[in-house]
DNA sequence: TTGAAAGCGCTAACAC
DNA sequence: GTGTTAGCGCTTTCAA
């Protein structure tokens, strides 16, 4: 075991003080050239590393970021991480990372103790925000900044997409393509964007376009592939004659692809399936999916980008941002067989 | 902004000395229950948070363990370090995420930023590693556990499955159903793993069953779908009648399942292939990818647990750990049409 | 059982 | 330009 060699030993055998030593670490202040040499030189010759702990102690500064996430599993999730990893990287930060399963309890438990570990912000997504959530942040005033999800009035910034008006786009495709029996695939109603959001576009969209909506054609569930995959089933039971389905998301839809192929239907001549993320398998999968694209990892990456300007105290250009989505056409959609009426 | 209230306030507001709050605070040392209450509630009214950095500055202990991955979007690594995560969480330590792209470079700037944030421990994980990880750990006496990769004769331990065998069993499959003109599709050979392992326990099936190895049938290249495709390509443009492949990864095994699909041959029939991963799109893509199961969450709960006891000063049962394989049967793979000879 | 004080490794006034 | 010193918030001797 190595005895760890601190700023003082470095000072000593350059023949110097810490405070010295500590600048030219720094460059905090200037140092006479022959000095700093001797400096560096003991640096090199002990292996000297600061102790980043003692130093945050004093500066009340860690460079760390928190970032809490419900499913790091999850290809959404883990693409995003990696936007703000890169990013926090970049200006010198590292990231803490937090799964909770989506439980809040977990979420609490995570928000307590990186306040605790004294992090410089937090990047907080969770499925489902609730009262105690905007407690926690109301009490606490950590810099954060959220993804997808939102506080109405606390000035906590967040970056998402247009999730309401890209659900809209996608079962507009659909209707343009001639389809009128679209079945609708979703995600619980707790969670605001995947059970509310996407399923307003989708209705809206209906409503707009004159064609009834009908509740029949609606299923709610977890989200997950065996979910998507019955949900798919439950409706395919009852109704044989959609010819399209708008799933909330990717996951969910390729449980509806496989369901729909499962069952001897043909994708696209038969039914078309739009999904909602543009995760890196839905291009993969044969058919490769039509979906709604979200730049998941620039997500990631502008909600790092945020909270360092947050922790510079620099202004915010806009507290919210919802950045551009994209619907991109693969091989699950085609025009309906029969014409619109 | 709330000024951080520290142990100081609790300790005047409760009317007691500081070493007394801390006493409560640690259960270090007994205190009278009149105190002690006292003591709870000053906490509870000032809303009072230990700073877990002051502690750890003299405790010489931060809770923190580092851990470094080639690509935390790859599903493999995310799902590995959720496993981490996890079980860090469960004995009240926290994860700090590097993510490396592989490069060296970033690899070697992550380990020394650990160690200078002082976290307790390092799980590492490279593609590829050489002389200058070797030596850095060496100079380094870092808690460290590796995955997949090992450093011969250093005390490192590591936790991973035998690839040798699992890739010989895999192949051995394939020729128990009747191939004998198996292509394989590997990484790099600079990958000890992906590159060299399995390589090797597909050409030793091969030459237990007295099958001709040819080079001709082997491509290797970077690790992706993409690569996957186009190492399948390359090689059906020559070889037509291969009837079987196996690929050393899911990734490249799903890339040479589109490119066979989108040139009309069909799986299993005209071509079965076996992957190696199990990652969880292997069981949702269609049709289902044969694979060898990697324990890949339990990987890294395992490594996470060696770390932990290693820190506690445990002893390890052993050094090096390798969890079980399976071999899953799924749709890619079937009996050879022609008999062997 | 409690308090005073030293010190973890560092930065930043403040003096010189 | 350099050194001395007072903390940062906490734990832990050491005395009382």
């Amino acid at each position: 075991m190595k005895i760890k060699v601190t700023i003082k030993d470095v000072a000593k055998r350059s023949g110097v003080s810490i405070s010295t030593v500590s600048r030219v670490l720094n460059n905090s202040k200037p140092v006479s050239p022959e000095i700093r040499q001797r400096v560096l030189e003991a640096i090199r010759e002990t292996g000297y590393r600061p102790n980043l702990l003692a130093r945050g102690l004093v500066l009340r500064k860690t460079n760390i970021i928190g970032i809490i996430v419900p499913d790091i599993s999850n290809a959404y999730y883990s693409e995003l991480v990696k936007g703000t990893e890169e990013i926090s990287n970049m200006y010198n930060y590292s990231i803490l990372l937090c799964n909770t399963y989506g439980e809040l309890k977990k979420e609490m438990e995570y928000l307590n103790l990186l306040t605790e570990k004294q992090v410089d912000g937090i990047i907080f997504m969770t499925t489902n925000l609730t009262e105690e959530h905007v407690r926690w942040f109301k009490e606490n005033d950590v810099k954060s900044v959220f993804v997808n999800r939102h506080i109405e009035g606390m000035d906590i910034p967040y970056v998402s997409i247009d999730n309401y008006n890209a659900a809209y786009d996608a079962t507009n495709y659909l209707i343009e393509l001639g389809h009128e029996k679209i079945a609708y695939i979703g995600g619980p109603l707790s969670d605001e964007i995947l059970g509310m959001k996407r399923f307003e576009g989708y209705k809206q969209a209906l409503y707009d376009a004159g064609i009834d909506f009908r509740q029949e054609l609606v299923r709610v569930s977890k989200i997950g592939i065996k979910s998507g995959y019955e949900a798919m089933g439950d409706i395919l039971d009852v109704h044989k004659d959609i010819t399209a389905v708008f799933a909330a998301n990717d996951i969910m839809a390729i449980g509806a692809v496989n369901c729909i192929l499962d069952r001897g239907y043909k994708i696209p001549q038969d039914i078309s399936v739009v999904g909602f993320d543009d995760i890196p398998f839905a291009s993969i999968i044969r058919p490769a999916l039509t979906t709604i694209r979200q730049p998941i990892y620039d997500i990631g990456a502008v909600a790092a980008r945020m909270l360092i300007k947050k922790l510079n105290g620099e202004k915010l250009d806009e507290i919210s941002v919802n950045l551009p989505y994209q619907l991109i056409e693969r091989d699950t959609s085609a025009k309906a067989k029969k014409r619109r009426k």
